[in-house]
DNA sequence: AAATTATCCCTGTTATAACAGGAGTCTTTT
DNA sequence: AAAAGACTCCTGTTATAACAGGGATAATTT
């Protein structure tokens, strides 16, 4: 099979890149508008209007989609297009139980042995969360939503699993869409839906022992199933 | 922003089409030659010669490579290109590290739970696995990836969650890469490699205890990647 | 009137060709 | 001789248009 060399000596600058291609603008503004439950659930989307809307052709809006299904956020089956799935209590447990897998692992791994960076930077976040998690406006709410994703995302992060990292993200995204959408019917986060505030659950697992840090990283994923549960009910 | 709506009365019968768009096919040619060690590793690949080779257009190409991507089969940058990537010790180590986490989860579920019908069918696989383990023949090593591939993915199936088996789908299809590499070098998989044979695992798991059969599964894992590290380094 | 056929419009898919830009080489200029 | 520029050939990306086929409605046929 022929393959074509190529050496890439400036690969390192520009992996940092921000959104260059068409593609991965379409991408942004498709994931927002899912996030955001802007788009209807369970019906197909045409290909060419979303090319239309978006100002690109059909070929950006394909490229975007494909990743958007590689992320779970979307459905597609071969020849008949590509749809929102329905959100099902099933496939909600199931996020959560591998939530509850991988992070009772991040726990585990990390407990009693972060570093004094990571402490901080974790404290920080926690403390920003739990004051955010009292504000009931839609700004807030945002904030909390990205921040929620990327507090979690960091303490996976700091396991150094790579792989751990990229697939939890998937499923914390996918989590994002339906709580969201609660937290935009201006529902306050309180602390008691939440169990333990965020602060307390890094606290214990700075300091251990390591058996309650995992337990209160497990309650604090089921109270999120339940909350999420609730809010899909609705 | 606007939708169609399309009703999918003939959706269930479609969806176990096979290859259908050229696409798919695009991606099985690649998929195959990547799991065989046919295309080099480290270089950039020229879309259009792949589109030349695989006798469709970029199009199709692009797609497959964006699906090998999500499969992790591939490393795509950005205005630069798409390669294989290296796989180095640090890689491999954690993918055995999610496969450790994904499996003996696994066995803790199904231990002693297994039902009659997946009991034979996971002793019948184990059997006809550790048959083909002592034999040599390029042939068997395909029969012997393929159907150990199979084996584990039936194993997590029979957990009932969608996601665990996607994820561990992904993993387990990037390590058979390494291993086939190793088989096509007409070494045989002697039982002292895998440490325990199949089917002594699957037996543990369904007898009991769940102590023990985690440990097994963990010692199987621990074994497989003790492998996969001898055959990167030669 | 009922059943069949034809037509039209919409869908996803794909091939072609043009666009944008990097890299090496060769020529020109200083 | 060394540096600057132009040219060529490659790369990934993307827009356009054509292809293939389903579904609903209208026209035809029975």
């Amino acid at each position: 099979m022929l393959v074509n060399i190529r050496m890439a000596h400036t690969l390192v600058t520009m992996k940092t890149e921000h959104p260059t291609t068409s593609e991965q603008k379409v991408l942004n503004k498709l994931r927002k508008k899912i996030l955001e439950r802007e788009l209807p659930v369970g019906e197909f989307l045409s290909q060419r209007k979303l090319a239309e809307e978006t100002k690109t052709s059909v070929i950006s809006v394909r490229g975007a989609l494909r990743q958007l299904e590689n992320d779970g956020l979307i459905e597609n089956i071969p020849r008949w297009g590509v749809r929102i799935p329905k959100e099902t209590p099933e496939i909600i447990k199931d996020r959560y139980r591998i939530r509850e897998l991988f992070e009772t692992h991040v726990v585990e791994c990390l407990c009693r042995k972060l570093s004094p960076v990571q402490q901080d930077a974790l404290l920080k976040q926690a403390a920003e969360l739990d004051k955010l998690a009292e504000q009931t406006s839609a700004e807030s709410a945002f904030k909390f939503a990205r921040l929620h994703h990327d507090f979690h995302l960091y303490l996976a992060d700091c396991c150094e699993s790579p792989l751990l990292t990229k697939f939890l993200e998937r499923v914390i995204n996918a989590s994002l869409m339906v709580l969201n959408a609660k937290r935009m019917r201006e529902k306050p986060i309180t602390s008691d839906l939440i169990g333990t505030t965020h602060t307390e659950l890094v606290e214990i697992i700075i300091t251990g022992p390591t058996k309650k840090a995992v337990e209160s990283m497990r309650t604090h994923i089921h109270n999120g199933l339940k909350s999420e549960l609730e809010a899909t009910s609705e």
